[in-house]
DNA sequence: CTCTTGCCTTGACCGGAATCAAGTTGGCCA
DNA sequence: TGGCCAACTTGATTCCGGTCAAGGCAAGAG
């Protein structure tokens, strides 16, 4: 960002400091503007008419929310949750829109941004078609993990409770835990709590039961 | 669109008379600008390592597509094939990068455009996870379709043939035709070839086996 | 007119993941 | 230290939708 864009964003600008379990907004609300996470994680999730959740996307820092959602004009299609304690910034609408007017190289930043979000969903709806929940399972481990680290125990920590991620993963908890305890079984990682340690990245990768 | 815009984007705009299967793009390919459905149909699809297909979107008349691609500067993560002979309309790259630049307006209609598509794989999205294969199937017969017409028979026809649909919905052409009879046998629907006639639009809307 | 071909339907069976129902475990507070 | 609660695990069972296999049917070709 130039510090020409910092400088307009800040005239709109509100810090949210989010206790956990805070709502951000609700599905039907009104949209004022958009969304960056500093710290923290917060969840989009929907509320089927029996009741059940299915998160959507877990957002970490650094990643943005709800920019469609304004360009719409229509009420959030979904609610917002911290995960955990979060500090996010709020970007009013107006600021956006004199922005674009003024700016075509941030307008193309809009563009581009959007054009990013729509593509995680579009692979989002590729994983959930034709993919089993083992797989998803798995992509979700060696999710953002590209560099080759052959014979390397690989650390992650998962960001969220379980039943977070097997949502998000369209999975039910007790399935997620099987699926993790088989991968286990098959020595191909170690779980302990929210810490899983792959033993063996290739090995995962091409892992197919 | 405006005059200006018209004739703006003629400068850089190929009509492409598509034959039915004919592909327009692979996934892969390289991205060279957008394009617009006149008439026919056209549909985004993946394939999965398996050999298996899954119908992202049917795209018809006015609709436009690989907007989102274009933008990022990746191939295509989706392939796109005419399911009827067409007329398809491909708008350079440069045209719209040029547009951008001289017109905050225009910026804020592909925005607009963007977050509609985005809009929709949510919904998307929240179908996959949330619903039914029949609620799934009786919402695509639902599909633009809210003016209350109580009483009266609705006739629609199929866009696609029943295997495109399926795929579309997640299910097989089986599944689909199963669906397709129970809820002939429920009343609530006829079914010739490509022809459906929804007898009771309420009660479908309201159906929950 | 009959043969092929593509599209759809129908039936029998199977299996992956959900559901239902108990446990465990660990953190936190009294 | 004990009790409580949330998060997670584990097992038994069910069921939705997929797979496999066998037709049916209409349209176009020869």
């Amino acid at each position: 960002m130039s510090s020409e864009e910092v400088e307009r964003v800040a005239q709109g600008t509100r810090e949210l400091q989010l206790a956990r379990g805070d709502v951000l907004f609700q599905r039907g609300d009104h949209c004022t503007g958009f969304h960056v996470v500093i710290h923290g994680n917060v969840k989009l999730a929907l509320i089927s008419p029996q009741g059940l959740e299915k998160v959507l996307e877990i957002i970490g820092p650094g990643q943005s929310f709800g920019e469609a959602v304004m360009f719409m004009g229509k009420p959030y299609p979904v609610y917002a949750q911290a995960l955990t304690d979060s500090l996010v910034l709020h970007i009013n609408k107006n600021v956006i829109v004199g922005g674009i007017e003024s700016d075509p190289a941030f307008c193309q930043k809009m563009l581009a941004g959007l054009s990013i979000r729509l593509h995680r969903m579009i692979q989002n709806v590729e994983s959930l078609s034709l993919r089993s929940s083992e797989q998803r399972v798995i992509d979700y481990l060696l999710h953002d993990l590209e560099e080759i680290k052959y014979g390397q125990d690989v650390h992650i920590s998962l960001s969220a409770n379980k039943n977070v991620i097997a949502s998000n993963l369209n999975i039910t908890p007790e399935t997620f835990s099987r699926i993790l305890h088989n991968l286990s079984d098959a020595g191909l990682i170690h779980v302990e709590g929210k810490d899983v340690c792959i033993k063996d990245v290739s090995k995962l990768r091409t892992y197919d039961k």
